[in-house]
RNA sequence: GCGGGCGUAUCCCAAUCGGCAGAGGAAGGGGACUUAAAAUCCUCCCAGUGUGGGUUCGACUCCCACCGCCCGCACCA
């Protein structure tokens, strides 16, 4: 038989074309149509359930590379999947179109960053067409359009408006060269990336969101979502939340009182020394004149911690972070008072203290505290034990090198030795509540956020500075404050602050002054990225940001798929926003994603995919030679969503041929004149149609699991499994019954197939003879009858070891099974001595126990 | 250092509640078809589950300890 190839080139982009331009995906009626919120309501019937599938939207730096590839080709099976069980999915895409790069185009090629990040969309929106991922193209969005932007600076002007956000003064990355602020990915072992300038950490006012206030709800709300664990337990470590005691110091001199936070209030009496933080106000006050004072700040200085006050990740690989990096201080010309035993101790300034942290200035208990030693041991401070561990183990504060944390009892420490520490902790908090010398409190790790950028590719922060009305939000009718169109990127500096009319051609909205100024930072990407997915409920509307009733229908998304390199920034801030927005009574949900699914990365040859590395595979070159089909079936068949793919382990080819081993099937079933639906009449002596009707149920009933559970690559294993029975079925000539069976088989195959390989099941489809789109169909599922077997093998062991199997009918007794085990010779042959204990599980196993 | 994850055939990977270690693929050997090759088909080969204990009638699966690798966080008092 002479059969057509499988040639995907010929069907694939006439079909992509078409379910693209054909509005094949878009939602009716739309997300934010009130006709939803009756559809939605219905648990099937008319539309079938509510569905939020929602994927990270891709930044537009060039084309789609294999990272998005994956994403999107999980997220399309999952997305496709749902539709075929009846669901009515909201699946949306958009850009995160603000970003560095379309500024350092501009700066580097003179290319208009507008112009650039529109061309990259165009390109990713060709390939994402291509590749056939079925998104709502009805509901585009790019946050650079002043159309979505407005929206982004009316959220902030509600936070401001509530007091979430604020301006403060706080330490930036500053480039004096090219006399910018930098954000810390920029900074590059202390270094400007683009001038290669020292940078210097300065005070500048900046404007913040407070995150903060949320903490706690950030931190019990984990427990709620169907989160990865480590992502959860990620943003846990990130909020740090931990309860100690505040305690009041005081100065030896003057008696100025000073306060403390320690999660260790117990280890008081074993305070030996006291650290204030290099630029905690107190220790300015006093030594602020003093030059050998200020070359020890200098030299603090340069190390950032722009990354712990703006929450960007910071470079942090290099041997100088962490825990144990050497500690640099000073002893300071005054002591401190404790203020349980009154006894004097010495105080220092050192870099490990944080002013951002606590209250800025610590009790050192170095017996008790690993860098409190560390310390000592630098600065030969006492160490005073007062916690003797219950494990044995004695400490000796002479030698000791290792502070002890673990448990312990309260030694040394008056009144309270004896105790176990926790209790010692407990008594120390209430007596110092009562004696006015402290009190119990609740510290976190996590800090506002800092949203000003000194750049230009972004929001502009909506506020005039007015210097008799101070910071006045822009009217909400005044929005957007847009972005100019001609923007100078070759100025040094902010290129916003240096255009001829952004920031001086305004008038305080309050007063009218005309000596008022536009502020000039431009918003934190992150900020465009944490609502988002709420603008795709009505992304065109100029009336409001996002239709609220339609919120309360598709709030929270139901299934939230991306990289797991998002876990805190991205994820973290949009909680934030949508319990900020529903405090505010703009959404009525408590988080923005119900489940996440955190896909893995696509590596070559165990390394990152890298120009650098020359290991690049883009899909262009998988999907030009194979098809796109292959392309997707390869990555779902290569390991589980979550797992990394290393392309060097992948078989694309392999993939090519078993799809081409389904083309063939079906061209072949054509050729012969098949019929499309499966009809069972004719004979069938030798059962082999049965025999295929069994291994169809039999897949379908566990791609079926395997899909609800996301596991595209067993789910892949059934068909292949499927197509072999097909394959042995037409081994000699098929009967009538055979051709029906496989018929069916067919058709279940390509069901099962469509959302992983949504073009060869479509083309093959329409030519078995089905009508419609493969896409449309309901979901299969398998006849019950076909699943129950007749006889099942029973495996027999003899004390746990497999000796034998019977082959009894499906639900045979157990006394029957017993007898049928002990029966066979092979495990007669090992019943040597008395059977002491029989375990029987029907149609599953038996197990003699022989000795005792 | 803390947290999370992973170690199964040559390789990638499977194995509901603990119940026959192999679903699928890749690579490799042999064969059929072919003038030949490709393609296709048939067939063979391939581990006792990182190590050591424990629980159990029975452990890849549960528990403990250790080894190795990967990821995240890391001076947060």
């Amino acid at each position: 038989m002479d059969t057509e190839r499988y040639d995907p080139a010929s069907f694939e982009p006439g079909l992509a074309d078409r379910w693209a331009s054909s509005g094949a995906y878009t939602l009716t009626p739309p997300a934010a149509d009130p006709a939803h919120l009756e559809a939605g309501a219905a648990a099937d019937g008319g539309g079938g359930r509510a569905y939020y599938a929602l994927t990270m939207f891709p930044y537009p730096s060039g084309d789609l590379h294999m990272g998005h590839a994956e994403i999107f080709t999980i997220h399309d099976a999952l997305v496709r999947h749902l539709r075929m069980t009846g669901h009515r999915v909201l699946n949306p895409i958009g850009w995160d179109a603000f970003g560095l790069p379309a500024e350092n185009a501009a700066r580097k090629r003179g290319e208009d960053p507008r112009a650039w990040t529109y061309a990259n969309i165009e390109e990713q929106r060709r390939t994402i067409a291509r590749l056939g991922y079925s998104f709502d193209w009805s509901t585009v969005l790019r946050t650079c359009d002043a159309e979505y932007y407005r929206w982004t600076q009316w959220i902030f002007l509600e936070l401001l408006d509530a007091d979430l956000a604020y301006r403060r003064e706080a330490l930036v990355n500053w480039d004096p060269v090219d006399r910018t602020v930098l954000a810390n990915e920029q900074v590059i072992d202390g270094r400007g990336e683009r001038s290669g300038a020292l940078v210097e950490r300065i005070p500048r006012t900046q404007w913040f969101l407070r995150i903060t206030r949320y903490a706690d709800e950030l931190l019990d709300g984990l427990d709620a979502i169907e989160w990865p664990e480590r992502v959860k337990n990620a943003q846990r470590a990130w909020i740090g939340r931990s309860e100690g005691a505040e305690v009041r110091f005081t100065t030896a001199d003057d008696g100025a009182e000073v306060v403390v936070y320690t999660t260790r209030p117990d280890t008081l009496y074993g305070a030996t020394y006291f650290v204030f933080a290099p630029e905690h106000p107190l220790v300015l006050a006093r030594m602020g004149d003093d030059p050998e004072y200020a070359a020890f700040r200098t030299e603090v200085s340069r190390r950032s911690e722009i990354e712990r006050l703006s929450g960007l990740d910071g470079a942090g690989d290099d041997d100088e972070a962490g825990a144990g990096r050497a500690k640099r201080g000073v002893r300071l010309p005054f002591d401190m008072v404790n203020p349980v035993d009154g006894r004097t101790i010495p105080a220092f300034a050192a870099d490990y203290v944080l002013m951002e942290y606590g209250t800025g200035a610590i009790m050192a208990v170095p017996a008790h505290d690993q860098r409190d030693l560390d310390f000592a041991r630098q600065y030969g401070a006492d160490v005073r034990v007062v916690v003797r561990p219950d494990d044995g183990t004695v400490l000796d504060p002479a030698t000791m090198t290792e502070a002890w944390a673990g448990d312990g009892t309260t030694v040394n420490s008056g009144e309270y030795d004896g105790l176990p520490w926790q209790e010692t902790k407990r008594r120390v908090i209430a007596d110092l509540e009562t004696r006015g010398l402290g009190s119990g409190r609740v510290n976190y790790r996590l800090r506002d956020w800092l949203i000003s950028r000194q750049r230009s590719w972004g929001a502009p922060i909506p506020v005039v500075h007015c210097p008799d009305c101070g910071e006045v939000g822009v009217p909400r009718d005044q929005l957007p404050v847009r972005l100019p169109d001609d923007l100078d990127f070759t100025v040094q500096g902010s290129p916003l602050e240096a255009h001829p009319t952004f920031k001086h051609d305004v008038v305080c909205p309050r007063c009218g002054s005309a000596d008022a100024v536009r502020d000039t930072d431009t918003m934190d990407t992150f900020v465009d990225s944490s609502w988002y997915f709420l603008r795709y409920l009505d992304p065109t509307s100029e009336d409001h940001a996002w239709p609220v009733a339609a919120a309360g229908r598709w709030l929270p998304v139901d299934q939230y798929t991306g990289g797991i390199e998002h876990a805190i920034l991205h994820l973290l801030y949009s909680r934030f926003f949508v319990k900020a927005l529903r405090d505010l009574g703009h959404v009525a949900a408590d988080e923005p994603f119900a489940r996440l699914l955190n896909q893995g990365q696509v590596i070559m040859g165990g390394a990152a995919m890298s120009k650098s590395l020359g290991n690049l595979v883009a899909p262009k070159e998988v999907y030009e030679r194979f098809g796109v089909d292959t392309l997707r079936a390869t990555m779902l068949f290569a390991s589980a969503p979550e797992d990394d793919i290393d392309w060097a382990d992948v078989s694309p080819t392999g993939m090519h041929k078993w799809l081409s081993r389904v083309w063939r099937l079906g061209v072949e079933h054509v050729a012969r004149g098949g019929s499309a639906a499966g009809d069972a009449a004719g004979d069938d002596a030798d059962g082999r149609a049965l025999a295929l009707r069994r291994a169809a149920a039999v897949a379908v009933e566990a791609a079926g699991r395997e899909y609800a559970a996301r596991k595209y690559n067993t789910a892949i294993a059934r068909m292949m499994e499927l197509t072999n029975a097909v394959n042995e079925a037409l081994r000699t000539p098929p009967t009538p019954a055979v051709e029906a069976a496989v018929a069916e088989a067919l058709r279940d195959l390509l069901l099962l197939l469509a959302p992983i390989a949504p073009f060869i099941t479509e083309e093959l489809w329409g030519r078995l003879g089905h009508d419609g789109s493969v896409h449309d169909q309901r979901w299969p599922e398998a006849d019950p009858a076909l699943l129950v077997l007749d006889e099942v093998e029973v495996p027999v062991q003899v004390d746990g070891k497999l000796r034998g199997r019977v082959t009894v009918p499906v639900g045979t007794s157990r006394e029957d099974l017993e007898a049928a085990a002990r029966a066979e010779p092979a495990v007669a042959a090992h019943l040597t001595g008395e059977v002491v204990k029989v375990v029987v599980v029907p149609d599953r196993m038996v197990n003699l126990v022989v000795k005792g």
